[in-house]
DNA sequence: TTGAAAGCGCTAACAT
DNA sequence: ATGTTAGCGCTTTCAA
């Protein structure tokens, strides 16, 4: 690989020259900007990238942090946020960890090593010792998706509360009667927030919750808990908010193959997301849309503002979802309500 | 942040003796690796990756060039193949990019400037130019899930051509008589190797292709295709293979929701790859499961052959898929076949 | 505008 | 086993 003292010496000019050249803003002449480049072209020299971030301090690279990709939700935020990043001149090093884990310290220390220039976590939440080393390594965090007491780090969800009470008031207006909510990982700020939303959106109607299981936000504890929630022995509810689409695919297999129920004639299924299956019209899920592209340009203008900006403080970012009504729950009579969480 | 030099002056040792301590398998003394690291401690103090790989030439970062993660396949690789490498004390760095986009040099390009070690190519093709570069920068390559004409790079996939010729045997047996392809993108070796095994595995019967139409890997191309092939105003399959389960979802539920044809009591339909979602109640897909696991751990200890090792010559790697049989299509009598391909 | 020179934090001979 | 020294390829003062 040609360095730039190879070019510099072809082009008899000094090496700070061809650095000049390579820096925007900088300052040279036309001239010898052509003249560089030229020979540069010719020795098929590009930048070491490495060398650069040594002494500046800065990588690009921003470290991204996810549990799982198996809740397709988040695969489709890592491909549009690394696009995102791509266009901005970023590169996104990818970190798996497992939700619950305490490993995450040993991970974002990996990512901290890389001299990463942000991080944004997803569907993680951090230790405090883990917050002091980032502060202190001045590398600004951003949240994705989640939330956390301390609130030193921005973060960028979509209104989870308001998501949740829309999705009540649809369930009310429907004419339901007993009304069941199937909660994600009781840690998850989403869980948390979509369910005190939406028991404040069935309070509102002086109304309360029928039944309550947890599925965990997983697959299997999904169905079982469903399961739970319909066993024969008595009667069950007539409607059901899942946390996520994730599980709520989960309990209307479940639902339907294996209690032999009706969607949404026997019950009626709302959740949270708008994956792309759930568009699926084996489904058909009525869900909350999370504003997946304003999240992600939030998150990016966040941490640019934080890296190539003089902005310190962190921004909390809540934005509104929006409720896509498909066929997996009775639609209410005259159904007009506001669509906006 | 403290550095190597803090240490050692703190420690009163020389600074090459703090680097050996950090140095897997350098030669120090117990008491002065204790006193290294407990200094170390003291100051919080972690090598720099950028310095280090500046020196040494390695990042211990691999590439991983992605086209969409909306097929979950790659989701899922992407994942286990993140961890693998982590385990291995080697980050992903991630780069999307379009599939048949020529922006793929310019992506590549941007990996190559980040002096990483490896690069892992998933769903797409390389220009030859860039082959060039890689090689000659010295970066290996290993092609995940394809396979390319130009041998130089290692590469690691299922038997596609196997796993089509057992489909074709599971629809013949099954006593189908129009049996049907829908295809994926043309310029993809997956699609090519399946179609091309299918059609062996139907001539062995003395049997053709009785409708064929193409899908791209697309969901809504998919589903356009499978339109055009049950179209009304002529007989339809009464068997399909469709190139992989993403498109297989889609045509699925146009057979039974536009349609009004059952599956499988109507149409068979397999398919291939076995994603999360294959096995979803409301789809119950019979397909060819990818040996994902092994194709990773093939993956790596290519890479890893190359990097730390000596090996120089690429490697070619065909792993065996397994059929997994469940209820979208009639199951041939007896069937005991083989069901590894 | 350009060049000379001093590092960024580390590894890797080389010498002791 | 430890210390000394010379870079890795770049950016960034500082002079000219």
């Amino acid at each position: 690989m040609a360095s730039s003292i190879d070019v510099a010496r072809l082009a008899g000019v000094s090496q700070s020259a061809v650095s000049r050249v390579f820096t925007p803003g900088a300052s040279v002449s036309d001239r010898m900007r052509e003249k560089v480049l030229a020979t540069a072209r010719a020795l098929n020299y590009r930048p070491n990238f490495v060398a650069r971030s040594l002494t500046t301090g800065r990588s690009r690279i921003i470290g991204l942090v996810v549990a799982y990709l198996d809740n397709q939700y988040y695969p489709v935020a890592v491909e549009r946020l690394t696009k995102a990043l791509q266009a901005r001149g970023y590169h996104v090093m990818m970190f798996m960890t497992e939700q619950t884990a305490t490993n995450i310290d040993d991970v974002v220390s990996g990512i901290l090593d890389h001299q990463v220039d942000g991080i944004v976590v997803a569907s993680v939440a951090m230790s405090s010792k883990l917050a002091d080393r980032c502060t202190e390594a001045g590398v600004p965090v951003v949240l994705f998706n989640r939330i956390q007491s301390e609130d030193r780090f921005s973060s960028v969800i979509s209104d989870n509360f308001g998501g949740g009470r829309l999705l009540a008031r649809f369930l009310v207006e429907g004419g339901h009667q007993r009304i069941g909510y199937l909660a994600g990982w009781e840690g998850a700020s989403t869980q948390r927030d979509r369910e005190a939303g939406f028991r404040a959106g069935l309070a509102a109607a002086g109304r309360g919750l029928f039944a309550w299981e947890c599925g965990n936000y997983t697959f299997s504890v999904a169905e079982a808990a469903t399961r739970r929630m319909f066993a024969a022995d008595r009667e069950h509810p007539d409607a059901i908010f899942v946390c996520n689409d994730h599980m709520a695919i989960a309990a209307m297999d479940v639902l339907r193959h294996e209690q032999g129920l009706r969607v949404p004639e026997d019950v009626s299924v709302v959740s949270y997301d708008d994956v792309p299956q759930a568009a699926w019209r084996s489904y058909g899920l009525t869900s909350l849309r999370q504003p997946t592209d304003s999240m992600v340009a939030a998150t990016v203008d966040a941490l640019m503002a934080r890296i190539e900006g003089s902005e310190t403080d962190p921004r909390r970012i809540s934005l509104p979802g929006e409720l896509i009504v498909r066929t997996s729950a009775r639609i209410p009579a005259g159904w007009d309500a506001p669509t906006q969480s």
